[in-house]
DNA sequence: CGAAATTATTTGATCGATCAAACTTTTCTT
DNA sequence: AAGAAAAGTTTGATCGATCAAATAATTTCG
């Protein structure tokens, strides 16, 4: 009655010792194959589980993983970082971790929470999101020899090859490379692009996918790609006037690329013509309104940073500093096609 | 340089022992004012944080309180729980809380989640979202004496007040009531409402407060007000098909109520004469392409919820049984009133 | 003023698990 | 078959904080 079983009373339960229980537990491989039956059996019929703090004191471990949960940044498009918090949450579980969130108002006071979650032992590493050129938060990371990976390249001259920053990034190139591809072969020839000014990682990123695209089939001049190029901030209401001062100022269209879904979805309001528009992120808007869409794969991107990071845990970091295993993964991103049809424009006829 | 500061070495540096050292952090009023003093300066000095591990351990407390991330459901709704768990979690930090997430496959999947978490001493407390009719986790965590709130009122007949079931939830009888009478005092008279089969909880309660304003204000007659109803699942395209048939059935519509953004949004696209649209959820789309919507309010349950998470924390539970504290808090939403301007509907001049 | 009451602080035990090292049993060598 | 090596299991100590009870310092009051 006494409150949850220990391993106390499991090994007396399977006259065993308390470390017994706890090498079947934690390296079975250790245990004769009939002791481990029997101190499986006690754990079952008593309900055992192991008491997760007392755990932690004791390796100094908290198996608890730490993000920062943005505030919803423009909306739309900040739907991407909760499916990868989906996709983490749950590719954590299987691995025994635990995601622990937190929030933060700057950089600064998110280095303060890194501290606080750091030296209270609540977390063993942290995924950061949105990194951002000379962010000052991986460099305190490194400095201060917390385990960490970010979901976003650094952008930074050096950092790439930092050896202790690890990270995980969608291939924006690829994706947007590949959509312009796919529409080329759906007979497409002037392909318009929407995109963000520069300088912007990211998206100078997808702006090169299309451009090198375009110049790789060789079918438009220079002076129409660049007549085919509009540069805008983020926004529905952005990506409506971009849309109409295409229609008004390229000539033919056959095809709209995006840089965002916020953007391609403001264009297919202003587009009564219906030319096919992609957009990316694949957010569920784009799925509610029917725009093809670049879908991150934030499945992989999850996996690509738990491995790092458990592999960080494996204790290799200050070990082999020669590891061959590389510190990044490139995720490439999949286009997902969708027809115009699920939004009938109700023009009057 | 061993590691991080404990209380002993607090305790060293400031000429007083562990214990004093605790209760300047946990009962700082029965420590004289004095000795308060230097122990806090030795913290602030040494840079001393508590473990949180080994407190939890001791005080069988983990300060932290389980959710489980759902799946996102239909993709633009779903962003009212990711708004809500941002401000939970905002809130919770502000009260020294951790918000410790989870996914599950179904409601069974979940109470073994529940269990796990539990079980481990990993979390105090659970806050659910999307309670339905008969739903079997509150039930079981009743039975198992665990804490928790749900965001969502039961649905259940006798549910509504078991004293065991501490509930937070947005009234969407007045959200929908306020937005008719919105319209109303702008002029609008033949006022339409697109929601969802009935038997939904929250979608009867919407319907509910568009009908009862209507009925009040007495201007319309009751076939009429049939035709101005359409029943329909939730979804862009069905808001879409919706629309669509009240312009051709309905008569003159001078406004639209909505029982989701999603619909809303389809509504708002087949609308070419520009009836004000009103949605519900107040979600990024809605406001990213100028919708009016109802809003949850999420910050003001966020509070209710830790309110009476933190009430219950406290003691009181098993204590006094006939507290006058209500078990549960019914939250007025906001309706925040958008111009049509952001999307300009490009019809062909 | 000195004993009782009150307040402040300290000491020893404990939460539940794992580590490190000691001990026991089994398996391998020659 | 005796001794060494390996495998399996147990014991005592420990992680860092708080609780409970004991002690010390201060205040109250007859």
């Amino acid at each position: 009655m006494g409150g949850f079983p220990t391993v106390t009373d499991v090994a007396l339960a399977a006259g065993v010792s308390r470390q017994t229980v706890s090498n079947v537990m934690n390296s079975p491989g250790i245990v004769r194959a009939d002791t481990r039956e029997r101190v499986e059996a006690a754990i079952k019929e008593l309900g055992y589980r192991p008491h997760a703090s007392a755990r932690r004191l004791r390796t100094r471990r908290s198996s608890t993983i730490g993000i920062r949960l943005d505030p919803t940044i423009d909306g739309i498009s900040g739907s991407v970082l909760d499916r990868f918090l989906h996709a983490l949450t749950e590719q954590a579980d299987a691995l025994g971790l635990r995601v622990l969130l937190f929030t933060a108002t700057s950089p600064e006071d998110e280095i303060t929470q890194f501290r606080r979650l750091n030296d209270g032992a609540d977390v063993d590493g942290f995924v950061l999101t949105s990194t951002f050129a000379g962010d000052p938060r991986t460099r305190w990371l490194i400095e201060n020899g917390i385990s960490f990976v970010t979901f976003g390249r650094p952008w930074g001259v050096d950092d790439l090859n930092e050896p202790q920053h690890l990270w995980v990034d969608v291939d924006g190139w690829s994706g947007l490379h590949e959509a312009t591809r796919a529409q080329q072969e759906g007979g497409a020839r002037r392909i318009a692009y929407i995109g963000w000014p520069s300088p912007s990682g990211t998206g100078d990123e997808r702006r090169r996918g299309w451009y090198d695209a375009m110049v790789l089939r060789g079918d438009v001049s220079a002076d129409d790609l660049a007549r085919l190029e509009v540069v805008t901030t983020d926004g529905v209401s952005q990506g409506t006037a971009a849309m109409q001062w295409l229609r008004q100022n390229a000539g033919q269209i056959d095809a709209v690329l995006c840089a965002s879904d916020s953007l391609a979805l403001g264009a297919m309001i202003a587009n009564p013509e219906r030319v096919p528009v992609t957009g990316y992120d694949n957010t569920p808007v784009a799925a509610a309104v029917g725009l093809s869409s670049v879908d991150q794969a934030v499945d992989e991107v999850a996996a690509g940073v738990l491995e790092l990071l458990t592999g960080e845990f494996g204790g290799q970091v200050h070990g082999a500093p020669e590891s061959e295993e590389p510190r990044h993964r490139l995720i490439t991103p999949r286009l997902v096609v969708r027809e115009f049809a699920a939004i009938p424009m109700d023009v009057p006829q």
